[in-house]
DNA sequence: GTGAAAGCGCTAACAT
DNA sequence: ATGTTAGCGCTTTCAC
């Protein structure tokens, strides 16, 4: 079924079919009417390479997922986010086009996206300082949002993050108020952006209460389990070992976790554990979990707001950039709180 | 810079420019280095909604992604599966096209990608038993390859599916050859074809050793952290607990880790556990994973398969169902081994 | 409020 | 081996 056909039922021009379904004004009511009936009836859809063609815009944005040619991994992170981006685009009849790309042929994607016109604007994930992507697109003219921050705070594009930084803090601040004194972080490396922050949270909910931070509690590398099982490891040794960790990431958790348990030690017992679960939002569904603090911020709602921003930016035609700071939902689980400061 | 202007710079009509660089055997070999030295010097590619129109051919595949209305989360299984796809799409100048919907309007969706004629095929993910989308897929003449195989063995479309069943036999078999008689099942719902091949699987190897199966060792729930925790729990409580764990899910085992440790016991010691890891391949990364058996199929290599088959499917214009049963990979844990049947 | 016709950028059938 | 032309299905002027 094509707008010709459609029309030709109908008894009316392609013209007079083709302004009532996109709603515009001068149609009457009743005959607008009576066209969309005809077409859900007939099920008809417009043609997208057609109507992309005519109007010059494709209705679609796309999300370029770069896989390191070094690590066969998937940033779990994307799965999330890309369902939340998703909804919005099917809410606003736009479609989604992934581009899976080795890293090392990101940029290429990006002009080719561009050179075809096969979208109307993109979703940049995971920022690096001084992003090479940012000025690409720019020089492309093809509107973007960054899901994350560059490193530098005063940059002029959008960009929707979580804030990091209070999150970890408040994390940290929870403990402190058990009792806790030495307390470790368990977080990523430094080169990303967000572990930088987190990082500076804790650090700053140490200062309040005039407590030094100690290099052998703070651990920045790979976030695997294999570092997170060592790093505990390693600390429980000490003469001074901690009596509550701070995670940064659910998969380094699975380390620190067995760690403890080799350690015959119990987390909500004899120690105190908050894991940071952005990476793996969906562990939320298992019930209760009632070992651990969770300081997550919805992965899927940054995808929401990215997405909305982009498609507002690009129906507004304005490239002035919007930020968004999203606060992090903190959840206490039930025995981290009896938890007590130990020494 | 589009087909017009540039065969304007190379004092060419633009059918010959378009015949040169879609590898037209006419075009003489001069011509084409040097119309596709001249497009890729000015960044020309094809506007794709112009080649869609006047091609009939999208050069799209289409992925729906059903987001249960209950559960807030999505299936990890797909980001790795995504991200092999998309190689090959990549690979195969083809584009992917995201839909995320309600798992109630999924019909719509495909009926919605049909009429506007915006891919050339569709991947089908999680299929159920009796599953509808299959019929509809047909009657919408719109080519699909399912990852995963509804209930019925003998059903005449094409499918990429691990053998599950035989990745959980050989599992078992490890487990009594390490000596264990008592080796419990935790696994999910078994509406789900996976799960009920993976019991079907568990279930020979025992009785190829005249070994009955246990109620009371077999669970089949929910994949959460908290199923594990509770199964395991309880199952330790028996008079006769079990000496080993057949884990189906990575999540399900973070909370058999958890119960085993609150036990005092310790995995790869006291007690064995083999986790199948099918849906976090990506933990893979982390360095050595000493402590459990992972039998691990790759997901990315079937999203790889998956989609090549359906590609082939397209380009031969039949519609001769293909399958393919991928062998799972069984990595065995450097401290699983040691353990022995304690009773 | 409705219709006729041009044109979006490309490919493909039909010349030559 | 290259060029001319029609047309893919839609939107959008322009005319009524």
């Amino acid at each position: 079924m094509n707008l010709k056909e459609l029309s030709h039922i109908l008894g009316l021009s392609q013209t007079t079919v083709s302004r009532a379904l996109n709603n515009y004004p001068e149609v009457s009511e009743a005959t607008r009417k009576r066209v969309k009936e005809a077409a859900s009836h007939h099920n008809y859809s417009a043609n997208t390479w057609a109507k992309g063609l005519a109007t010059g815009r494709s209705m679609a944005i796309g999300h370029v997922i770069p896989i390191s040619t070094q690590h066969e991994i998937v940033n779990p992170v994307f799965a999330d986010f890309i369902a939340g981006a998703g909804e919005v685009y099917a809410r606003n009849d736009h479609d989604m086009l992934l581009s899976v790309v080795a890293d090392i042929d990101e940029e290429s994607a990006y002009r080719s996206l561009a050179a075809k016109a096969s979208v109307d604007g993109v979703i940049i994930h995971g920022p690096r300082a001084n992003d090479t992507r940012i000025k690409l697109l720019r020089e492309l003219n093809l509107p973007f949002v960054v899901h994350g921050r560059a490193s530098d705070e005063h940059s002029d594009y959008s960009w929707v993050d979580v804030n990091n930084r209070r999150s970890f803090q408040r994390a940290t601040e929870y403990l402190l108020d058990l009792g806790h004194i030495r307390i470790a972080l368990i977080n990523g490396l430094e080169s990303m952006d967000f572990a930088r922050r987190r990082k500076d949270g804790y650090l700053a909910a140490l200062a309040d209460r005039n407590i030094a931070g100690h290099s052998e509690l703070l651990v920045s590398d790979e976030m695997t389990e294999d570092i997170g099982y060592r790093s505990v490891q390693k600390m429980l040794r000490l003469t001074q070992p901690p009596t509550a960790f701070l995670v940064s990431s659910m998969i380094t958790a699975i380390g620190v976790r067995r760690a403890i348990g080799d350690a015959g030690l119990k987390m909500g017992r004899d120690i105190s554990v908050i894991i940071h679960d952005d990476e793996l939002s969906y562990l939320r569904n298992g019930g209760d979990i009632p070992i651990f603090t969770a300081a997550r911020s919805s992965v899927r709602e940054a995808g929401r707001i990215c997405a909305q921003m982009l498609l507002d930016n690009i129906a507004q035609n304005d490239q002035e950039p919007r930020h968004r700071l999203l606060e992090a939902e903190i959840t206490i689980g039930e025995s981290t709180g009896p938890v007590r400061h130990r020494s």
